[in-house]
DNA sequence: GACATTAGTCCTATTCGGTGACTAATTCGC
DNA sequence: GCGAATTAGTCACCGAATAGGACTAATGTC
């Protein structure tokens, strides 16, 4: 055990970081100094003794100089695809980052929306559509929107970010019924104007505890 | 890419298999014959341009002659914790065996109540409490109750599977109206006399195509 | 001040889920 | 044979949750 402490290890933790431009999904890419026209997901060789999660928070910071708002292992990648390292397989995980974040400087990193991705090495595509998938389903088990979000936002902003995610229109008023019901934000004392209408009240992801709600069965939500 | 044909990797697959015995869930754990006293996850160091999966799949395969009925990689497990292999990261994955599958033969293998689990390596103990956690949330997203039974069963038994694995009593007209909706099971033209009391009728897990059934936000779900 | 625009609320018809009570078909005890 | 017990399967009622239209509120534009 002892021997293999601080030892660099021959898989690569992937990242997929994604924040939420206007009207648009974006993933954080990457490309050398030296090959300029091949982009990539940032990865890295971790250290052995190291937990895979916190070697993910690191290729973060390195890359936008703050730990994303949520961080999670997607799955590990191998068999046959091709990675960029070369190695024998890479653990993805999948990150959040507000949107109004300021962009990465130099031309190293660049937010690129998700309808227009460049060409990627074969794994790494595989890594970006598995966390495609998981963002929309981790939706409504874990405060995805909302760590896609400055730490206040209009119920409209957060209305169409759900929106945005789920890739369908809501109805305003059954989306604030269910909100509330599910006791996620609080209003704070503050308001915004833009430009034209009635200002906004802010409000901010404020979790409570609930009581444990009886649910129902659902099997209907099953996929063929 | 090509001199990495067929060599052993430095990680492992780990295999958590479940099955249900009359009201328990069980985990199938393996022995050395050199270490008679302690248990493990059924592991191994795939070969690297093997597909992950397909090689979870041969563990299941030679553990007990036949694939499992569902299987799903968990995530990759590594950091500090310890496992059996000494290897850098252990890649776990799900597996389903159906109930009343003959156990396998022989003192290597074992089926083992959940609740009555000996000491593991604290990166398989990780590993199995993950499987569990999944086999929970899967449960209304994947087959997870059909593959853990016969192809026949009734919908009695159904019903107790699913009450296994929520780990709550459901009541039996809403179990059954929900069903319905969801067009999972047809019936076969097959009764099943159980002893004492009227014969129940048999079906099987048929899935159908849906009209995409219009359904609400669900941000009640949401956990803290 | 009329109007467009955005925010926020209210109300109602409908669907969904929880549940008790019913009918149906069999075995067991006598 | 016959009633009690047992398990399967269905029905019907009711309260809760949902979809959605229609409303009120507050601002900027002209």
């Amino acid at each position: 055990m002892s021997e293999r402490r601080g030892r660099k290890s021959p898989h690569t933790i992937d990242l997929v970081l994604f924040t939420a431009l206007t009207d648009q999904l974006a993933v954080l890419l990457w490309r050398t100094p030296e090959e300029r026209e091949k982009w990539a997901l940032p990865w890295e060789h971790p250290t052995s003794d190291e937990p895979l999660e916190s070697a993910a928070g690191k290729i973060a910071v390195d890359a936008l100089g703050t730990p994303p708002g949520w961080l999670e292992q997607l799955a590990a990648f191998g068999g046959e695809k091709r990675h960029p390292s070369d190695g024998d397989i890479s653990v993805g995980f999948v990150g959040l980052i507000p949107g109004g974040t300021p962009p990465p400087v130099g031309g190293a990193y660049a937010w690129f929306p998700v309808g227009e991705l460049p060409m990627l090495a074969p794994r790494q595509r595989a890594i970006l559509d598995g966390a495609i998938a998981v963002l929309r389903i981790r939706m409504d088990q874990s405060p995805v929107a909302f760590k896609l979000l400055p730490p206040a936002f209009t119920l409209s902003e957060l209305q169409r970010m759900y929106e945005l995610l789920l890739g369908k229109r809501l109805h305003k008023a059954s989306f604030r019924r269910a909100l509330q019901a599910a006791w996620l934000v609080e209003p704070i004392d503050e308001w915004r104007s833009e430009g034209r209408g009635r200002p906004a009240q802010l409000f901010r992801y404020a979790p409570r505890k609930r009581r444990p709600t009886q649910r129902g069965i659902r099997l209907d939500l099953l996929i063929s």
